[in-house]
DNA sequence: TATATTATTGACCAATTGGTCAATAAATAC
DNA sequence: GTATTTATTGACCAATTGGTCAATAATATA
């Protein structure tokens, strides 16, 4: 799926952009090239981030990248010293905007604290659990080890932040007497984990490989998953 | 970075393994060459998966591998074709053994489905998910694309087989009248997937970075995991 | 229209690396 | 010991690709 389709070009495949001169100048055809300075960074990060999810960063071709951006690979030099840093651009610009927006959520929250739960995954599935922006999370547990300050990074401005909203949920429940006393940090990963691995997985496998008959439905592993963790799997008497 | 630093002189630290026969000459050193036909594929092998499992397909390097295993670049290309045949042996090698241990456990057990639940968590934990082994997991996440056939294969061989065996512990516990009624694929993929991640999370972030403070502790989590998943968050009355 | 500025380009370079193969040395047969 | 076989090697090749830069074309300016 091209990302940003070649703003200028008139045509789609063929035409390619060997149409350099012989364009006989007839009055205002699109422009050979288009100078748009402001608009490419954004453009060729789309773009590496699809690259990159797709393909990892070692198997992520610049090239590749700047055709799907719609420019030439030298500009994509241009805008960003090495391929190390354009993949950094393209972690760091993907990272920050879903968390806030899915963290508000919890901030006013008025019902149940199990309606705040169930409200909020499927706040954060649709912010960024099914957004290309899960590629991310998929970047970031294969890139690890070769990028540390990137692990830095997100650790600090998603996993952190992520925790920590999840504690202040948790914690809710338990003072509106909701729940029980739990560890709230072990709780907190065991409660979302699920959801970061659907996530992945999604990712890895895509529209194949089902796991099991037809593909997951979020919106019911998510329920069935939640109803599971207040309530639990075993018997129990009507509150 | 130095190419391959000459595997003959005299021995570089260790005495690597070569063990076969070059006793047949006791006054003589150490052979420059070893020939070890058969032992060969499962140390390139093994050598190759710590590389695969590190680098990602793309960023492995064969040179690298070679140096692992302990022998040069060509010999890797002797015992396999192309590098693309060498990944998928390696995932091969490593996919089938531990899940049928894992299941055994299931097969023959007496007690609780709670006991066995919380038994066959840590028996996994024990033999796939702290192993290198579960290092293929991560792999296959990020190269299923790549590699449809493989991505089938793992399907086959380890969801597949994986989720039966979740859904007949589940159903067991509900023969037993200890569990509710529930969906047992969703229930089961609700149930495991903590631990994967968890293992993925650990393969990716290795020692370094600690999710929120200290390392976590695997065993905690999977007991406060399964504590969640049978007993609910919620506040109950005594049975 | 003419000139100046600069965003964009693609040919080009150098380093890397998957893969080959004739040479070599360890084993075996004689 | 000599001859034969073959597992192993590393120099080598060709293709790929991250990165450079002088040339070029789209604007801006006068």
């Amino acid at each position: 799926m091209p990302q940003s389709p070649p703003p200028n070009h008139s045509s789609t495949a063929p035409n390619q952009q060997t149409d350099t001169c012989q364009s006989v100048r007839p009055t205002l055809v699109t422009p050979v090239r288009s100078r748009r300075k402001d608009a490419r960074p954004h453009e060729i990060v789309a773009a590496a981030l699809a690259e990159f999810v797709d393909k990892g960063f070692a198997g992520a071709n610049v090239q590749a990248i700047a055709k799907r951006a719609g420019v030439s690979k030298g500009t994509v030099f241009v805008y960003f010293e090495t391929k190390q840093d354009l993949f950094k651009a393209v972690v760091r610009d993907n990272i920050a905007a879903p968390l806030n927006t899915w963290r508000d959520v919890t901030r006013n929250y008025r019902g149940s604290t199990r309606d705040l739960i169930v409200q909020s995954m499927h706040q954060w599935w649709t912010d960024v659990g099914s957004t290309p922006a899960a590629g991310i999370s998929k970047l970031l547990m294969q890139e690890a080890a070769n990028f540390p300050e990137l692990a830095q990074f997100y650790q600090d401005e998603v996993v952190a932040p992520g925790m920590s909203n999840m504690r202040d949920i948790l914690q809710r429940g338990i003072d509106l007497g909701e729940f029980r006393v739990m560890d709230l940090d072990i709780t907190g990963m065991n409660l979302f984990s699920p959801l970061l691995f659907l996530a992945m997985w999604q990712q890895a496998m895509g529209d194949k490989q089902p796991i099991c008959g037809p593909a997951i439905d979020a919106r019911q592993f998510i329920d069935n998953h939640v109803s599971l963790m207040l309530d639990g799997m075993c018997h129990r008497p009507a509150i």
